[in-house]
DNA sequence: CGCCAATATTCCCGCTCTCTCATATTTGCA
DNA sequence: TGCAAATATGAGAGAGCGGGAATATTGGCG
């Protein structure tokens, strides 16, 4: 159980979503990611760093930059459900606010 | 973002976690939920609440004891998605013990 | 009306997480 | 070998979160 709300816990974070939503395209640089995610290098480098703990990313060296890669294949499915549901529940709250206008 | 950020951190603790596990066999009055997660009764109070507020439970009172139930229909197949991925996860990494030793 | 059971809320403390600044590490190259 | 670029790490401040103890609220019942 534990393990499971770790794995949240991750997810949990609006600068590592953005990393990974980065990622979703593709590999990309930790300078890329830096522009992408709108925050400092080691900012992101920590998170990239927790991403890789947990499994979520891939991380691979060339020279001097490293690449980070989307390592959970089922990470999209997952993003895909949550947001589908958030979206149910925005048009639900919307319908709640024209029946009591 | 950072809506879809908020609802993972929802789910990135043990305890409500918990609660949301006891409540797939259906829906529970505090009272059980309090037996069933371990936890004190404010306490169980307070992460209910929190579900409450983020969609995640539905609420439902009668005379003094009040019934919560899922009420995020994804909820299960978000859980077994995750679960499977950390079974994988696991799995290789027992393989790697096994190439290393 | 007064009491009791069930649930919710408040206050407070300790911990963890995140961020920023500065610095270390690694690698390529002149 | 020495420098520069890319990335990672360490230390410290600040905020937010979870938990415990006490208290407030709600509803039923005599």
């Amino acid at each position: 159980m534990i393990l499971l709300a770790h794995r949240f816990a991750v997810l949990g974070d609006p600068v590592r979503l953005k990393l990974l939503h980065a990622l979703f395209s593709g590999e990309k640089s930790v300078g890329e990611l830096v522009s992408l995610a709108g925050s400092t290098q080691p900012n992101v480098s920590r998170h990239l760093h927790k991403l890789m703990q947990s499994g979520t990313v891939s991380r691979r060296k060339e020279g001097t930059t490293v690449y980070y890669d989307i390592a959970d294949p089922t990470l999209l499915k997952l993003c895909e459900l949550v947001c589908g549901s958030l979206e149910k529940q925005l048009n639900a709250q919307a319908g709640t606010f024209r029946r009591t206008a």
